[in-house]
DNA sequence: AGGCTATTTATACACTTGCACAACAAGGCC
DNA sequence: GGCCTTGTTGTGCAAGTGTATAAATAGCCT
């Protein structure tokens, strides 16, 4: 029995109008829409027509540009960590400075926003929490923090180094576990409960703990300029 | 057109076998079955089938003990909560030991197994990543958190007592706060990577951040039994 | 032993999911 | 302008999802 009611009168066949972006476009464009998806109903919120509906493309595409949905995610936790590192060591970059001015102002931007972010914090817990499972998240964390780790150890070479002090690689490698340590704490905690601190609050404390770590003398007020 | 064909030969309602658990006893194993499917397979892979397949029971029976997934998930939760504070608290009852002690053996305690250990990793970061988006697990976290931070605080203001220090609240609170953070950036460290550390070596690591932290001179080794 | 009841199984259902594929049209190329 | 490539849409499908509910049975009570 053939369909008599006509839903759509005659002028029916009316089809989405679209845009051709380009490959590069598209695809990071996918890309923050499946962090976004994720970051606000999690992995299993995250489906093919949630991503293409706030990429403001149909879900077919997606198979246009990505083998797959866990190929999608993969890219997108890569995308995620490679901001992240990249926002990270950005701070570092501070010519003309001291090497303990160095290691206060890391400190100070990992403990403020941007990185300091409930939305990219719920993306990492996320992502981090399949690590045990899935082989390929577990590397891209394990070099994400290696190479975070390897920054600090290098600033706390040089802050040691300026004091006249040499420490065996044994010492330097805990203290930048150690530090590591403090930052990642009070970032966590930043991002969970940031309206707990009051602005700076945390800065402040990783840098008094960081330096307590490193057995500084209390810097002058003075000297900070 | 009825089925001629009959898979099963008259034997047919063979229907499996069962045992009537205490209510108690099932809800256990249902919430045990729950936690090791999201540690497995994440939020997205525990599916009711799944979980109920785990705890040896079929799927049905769980809306029995639980009005819905949803509730299943956030019993399995608060029980995940309780159980790590619980094994972190128990750390501190010391009968007869010196507050420096205590303290040393609680960091110790949060940085060996059975609190390091990549399964309850794997749940808090896969739980906590929803704690934007939920506001039961928010909570749920929120008062494990600053339950955690107050015994922190207060065996922190015994240490100081027994060196004859009488910090104000503000500085008793940064210091809980960075004791904190040490512990658990460290915490997370060896559950994501813990055969990068040798035995031990956390807890060490751990034990001189916080000491110098706090400002105390380096403890000799006979005076530590 | 025999019945009663709550626990447990099994089946059904409406819905969603990821993926496959055919139709279509946007925009560069001649 | 007209064609041709390919980015894009829409539809279909099988598998899996949470939930609802009827049928069965284990084990206690008398």
């Amino acid at each position: 029995m053939p369909d008599t009611t006509d839903p759509a009168p005659m002028n029916a066949p009316s089809r989405r109008k679209f845009r051709r972006e380009g490959e590069g476009r598209r695809r990071q464009d996918l890309i923050e829409a499946t962090l976004d998806s994720v970051a606000e109903h999690g992995l299993q919120g995250a489906t093919l027509r949630t991503i293409a509906l706030r990429a403001g493309v149909t879900a077919g595409l997606i198979r246009h540009y990505f083998p797959g949905k866990e190929e999608l995610l993969q890219e997108s936790y890569t995308a995620l960590v490679g901001r992240m590192t990249e926002l990270a060591k950005a701070a570092l970059v501070m010519d003309g400075a001291s090497p303990r001015q160095r290691l206060a102002a890391f400190v100070t931007a990992n403990l403020n926003a941007p990185i300091i972010d409930a939305r990219v914090f719920s993306l990492w817990a996320t992502f981090i929490g399949r690590a045990g499972a899935d082989t390929a998240l577990a590397r891209a964390h394990r070099e994400g923090y290696l190479g975070f780790r390897n920054e600090v150890e290098a600033v706390v070479a040089e802050v040691l180094a300026a004091e006249q002090r040499k420490p065996d690689a044994g010492a330097l490698r805990h203290h930048a576990i150690a530090i590591n340590a403090i930052i990642d704490g009070l970032w966590m905690e930043g991002c969970l409960a940031g309206e707990m601190f009051s602005p700076g609050e945390l800065a402040t404390i990783g840098i008094k703990a960081v330096e307590a770590e490193l057995g500084l003398a209390p810097q002058d007020q003075f000297q900070q300029k």
